[in-house]
DNA sequence: TCTGGGGTCCTAGGACCC
DNA sequence: TCTGGGGTCCTAGGACCC
């Protein structure tokens, strides 16, 4: 019952500690041991990242802010900067792509490498994730911690064993001794849900689940469940490290400090939300086939979508909004309302670009020229400028 | 305590077709 | 006149991840 039969893989999961916060402790000195919260600072703000200093106060991410500065008031909030969060998860890609061209980016934070037939040029795993470490705190003075493993489930497992600034390696033969004590709750997949539903029938570690007749569990948590947490127990797991992964949506939602009701009310949200979704299309080059629509309800905290096809793939917030609010139709409106947002699915890469005149019509394939044109003037100039009303 | 924003994947039910 | 069966596509919701 090794790990994955044929030939052994190497796989790395590199994981940045504390990414957010500690990019704000470096940028900032007077950050630097103390605890720092990295998330929104209004109402309905939670938490993002909890630097070191800030978890044993019981801080984590995905918080309700209220309820984290309760835990640490002395914790100091700082408003996310995606932006340059964003910049620096470029440098550490780029890093590791000096490694292997085999970099699954999972996150801005996270990404996997496979390694397999790299000990020529870089030695064993352990001294790959050295490397790698270093390399990366050179370049960003940031920290990271690898999980080394076959597969990519235990390389992801491994790399939170010994965080912050640390490595794990799964010994290689051993994998599903090494992770049966573990709660099930550390499968990739279980979440506080289906974490219940396996107690309930009994199974509390991984071992209990290595132990499970295969069919029984089936029936239990269904097909799909079932076999995939019955394969990670026993340390398999046959996904290979898919460096050209491509996104399959783009969107963009907003949490409103008061609630909204009425069409009047949510139409302007609605229209930001897909001037973000088109302005993020054109700058990816794709081009969407689909748009959906999302109302979050106070009531309840629940949550509706609708979404409907495209007659013609667009990249352009005119189209998108137009398909946006026939879906809203089909939405209650006059309940109090705390999210809006829209997204675009079904993407591809936007074909060539034609030049537009200056006197044509701007008809639907090409309203997206006019609105890389705005794009460019606010690279230009800066974000102040919004879209002509047309 | 009252729940962000960015995503991925799975499932169940209905429409539709042969 | 008491109602097939399968395959495929679409939609909405939900669990999960960082």
């Amino acid at each position: 019952m090794g790990a994955d039969s044929e030939r052994r893989r190497i796989v790395l999961h590199v994981d940045m500690d504390a990414f957010y916060a500690a990019i704000e402790q470096r940028d900032d000195p007077s950050l630097r041991g103390k605890p720092v919260i990295v998330g929104g600072r209004n109402r309905r703000g939670v938490v993002s990242t909890a630097s070191y200093e800030a978890r044993p106060f019981g801080v984590h991410s995905a918080m309700p802010m209220s309820r984290a500065l309760r835990l640490c008031p002395q914790a100091l909030v700082v408003p996310p900067r995606m932006g340059v969060y964003a910049a620096v998860s470029a440098e550490v890609m780029a890093v590791l792509g000096d490694f292997t061209p085999l970099v699954e980016p999972l996150s801005l934070d996270e990404a996997f490498l496979d390694m397999t037939g790299c000990e020529g040029l870089f030695g064993a795993p352990r001294q790959m994730a050295e490397a790698i470490r270093r390399a990366i705190a050179e370049k960003t003075r940031l920290t990271a911690s690898v999980g080394i493993a076959a597969n990519k489930f235990l390389a992801k497992l491994a790399s939170d064993l010994n965080k912050p600034d640390g490595i794990t390696e799964v010994p290689y033969g051993r994998e599903a001794e090494f992770i049966a004590p573990l709660p099930i709750r550390r499968l990739w997949g279980v979440g506080p849900k289906s974490a219940e539903r396996l107690e309930r029938i009994g199974l509390r570690t991984i071992g209990d689940v290595q132990r499970a007749d295969r069919a029984w569990l089936c029936r239990r948590v269904g097909a799909g469940l079932g076999e995939h947490i019955h394969a990670l127990a026993r340390a398999q797991d046959p996904r290979v490290v898919d460096a050209a992964r491509g996104r399959k949506s783009i969107g963009s939602e907003v949490t409103l400090d008061d609630d909204i009701r009425g069409r009047a009310a949510i139409e302007p949200v609605l229209r930001r939300q897909c001037e973000r979704v088109a302005r993020s299309l054109r700058e990816s080059g794709l081009e969407a086939r689909g748009v959906r629509v999302k109302l979050r309800y106070s009531e309840g905290f629940r949550l509706a979508t609708r979404q409907a096809a495209l007659d013609t793939p667009a990249e352009d917030s005119r189209t998108l909004f137009a398909r946006a609010t026939e879906l809203l139709e089909r939405l209650d409106l006059e309940q109090p309302i705390r999210l809006v947002g829209a997204a675009a699915f079904d993407l591809r890469p936007a074909p060539g670009r034609s030049q537009l005149g200056l006197f044509d019509d701007p008809a639907p394939a090409r309203r997206g020229e006019l609105e890389r044109a705005m794009d460019r003037i606010r690279e230009r100039f800066g974000d102040k400028i919004d879209y002509a009303d047309s």
